[in-house]
DNA sequence: TTTTCAATGTGATGGCCATCACTCTTCCTT
DNA sequence: AAGGAAGAGTGATGGCCATCACATTGAAAA
């Protein structure tokens, strides 16, 4: 099944499309073609380790379909994690570009897709068409806006009803419309959400608690609904 | 005075070719051409402001000479260092290519020149020339590096000991040999460094005591030395 | 069904460090 | 030299939340 995106997508096609928005996506026909002879295409399931932090870069891996966590962690074992990454997200770019080891853990959190492009076949096709160097540059854009906002929720924040309320905030975001009466389907733990802003998941919880017993949010399974978004930007500082 | 780096530097040239790697240098003459035709250099005293976060992204700036804090801060006016750029770094190159606003705030820290190129200029520059491409690909990709540096500092480590030796060994970094006995110069007040590390100022300042007391630095005027840094990584947990 | 394990809820405790309130030093200015 | 301001050192206090410990729910396997 041939694709706007210069590789073959099976069933999550629909979802990178309404995603491109600074993706990998779209490229023009002779891009797509020396992709198409460079790539190695898997499906890997949920769990899987696509790379380790510090590992040195082999390649760099194009998420076609699934949802991959990417987190870094300490020596004591603590875990941070730095986002979730969407079909049509290049995984490795950074690493792969200057050649330092995995800046972060790739890890699958569904059964995905993913087109792996070995480093020199990646950089010497970057070298032969600008269009993956901007697409490079908007990925990594993205990806550095990306970690400003969670040092700012991590770092400027003192209280953790703060960092909580600025994640939910940021999951809300990005979805029509960005007001009070948004739901998102919440596809992290109260154990993820706490590494994410560097808590612990008994604060997490607690926190969760007390915003549901102020009428802030609302959870009905695992959809979480935002009931006063007023007060949850006032409580995150923004 | 011609330089190889597309503008006229004083003074700082030297600093700039040593810490040329991803940097903005050594651009082939037709580049540097262009790039001539388009900036506006200007020489700013310290404390100015480049600009502000959450502006809208007029244009980028090089440095060419001096120092800048690059900065975001909350609305409690609560302040992040994010990093201090040297010169041959393009400043607001994330916000320009995005569109988005400037992600952080930027303020020379000592009398600075730097050179200004408008957002539709920029850009039009990069669409012409692969190598702007290239060059700006390998300064988000540290910025990105950097910034995940960071989130390990402020996220994962609990104490603040770990985080002041985190950011000591880090500032010695990059400087030859990486081993007990390196000294730096600190540009950083204590209450700057708390800023880097999401802390705060009495805290850093009885926490350089402490490892002054215990032989693991040792001051000398505004110079560090790292007498153990053994016992500094061990803090760090690195 | 029963089993089992992950996820969640909740109390008790204590330590780290932010905060406040000073003093002291060091320059730079006048 | 006196004045002032920015930086640095230091004690006291209290609150937030990490940590430990255990109960409870829920949802997949067996």
């Amino acid at each position: 099944m041939p694709t706007p995106y210069g590789f073959e997508v099976e069933g999550h096609c629909e979802t990178c499309k309404k995603k491109s928005q600074g993706f990998f996506c779209d490229l023009p026909l002779p891009v797509s073609r020396d992709l198409d002879i460079l790539r190695h295409s898997a499906t890997y399931p949920a769990g899987a380790v696509l790379f380790l932090e510090k590992q040195d870069p082999h390649g760099v891996f194009i998420l076609c379909g699934g949802k991959v966590k990417l987190s870094i962690s300490s020596s004591e074992g603590k875990t941070l994690i730095l986002r979730l990454a969407e079909p049509g997200e290049i995984l490795g770019l950074a690493a792969v570009f200057t050649g330092r080891p995995y800046e972060a853990t790739a890890e699958t959190m569904h059964p995905s897709q993913v087109a792996f492009i070995r480093r020199s076949d990646f950089l010497r096709l970057m070298e032969k068409h600008k269009e993956i160097y901007q697409a490079a540059t908007r990925q990594l854009s993205r990806l550095y806006r990306g970690a400003c906002e969670q040092l700012r929720t991590i770092g400027l924040s003192g209280s953790a009803p703060e960092k909580v309320a600025r994640l939910l905030l940021e999951m809300s975001s990005g979805r029509a419309p960005a007001c009070t009466g948004v739901s998102i389907t919440m596809p992290l733990t109260h154990e993820e959400i706490a590494s994410c802003i560097g808590s612990t998941r008994e604060t997490v919880t607690r926190t969760l608690s007390d915003f549901k017993a102020k009428r802030l949010v609302a959870f009905r399974g695992s959809t979480l609904t935002i009931e006063n978004r007023e007060a949850l930007e006032d409580i995150g500082g923004m």
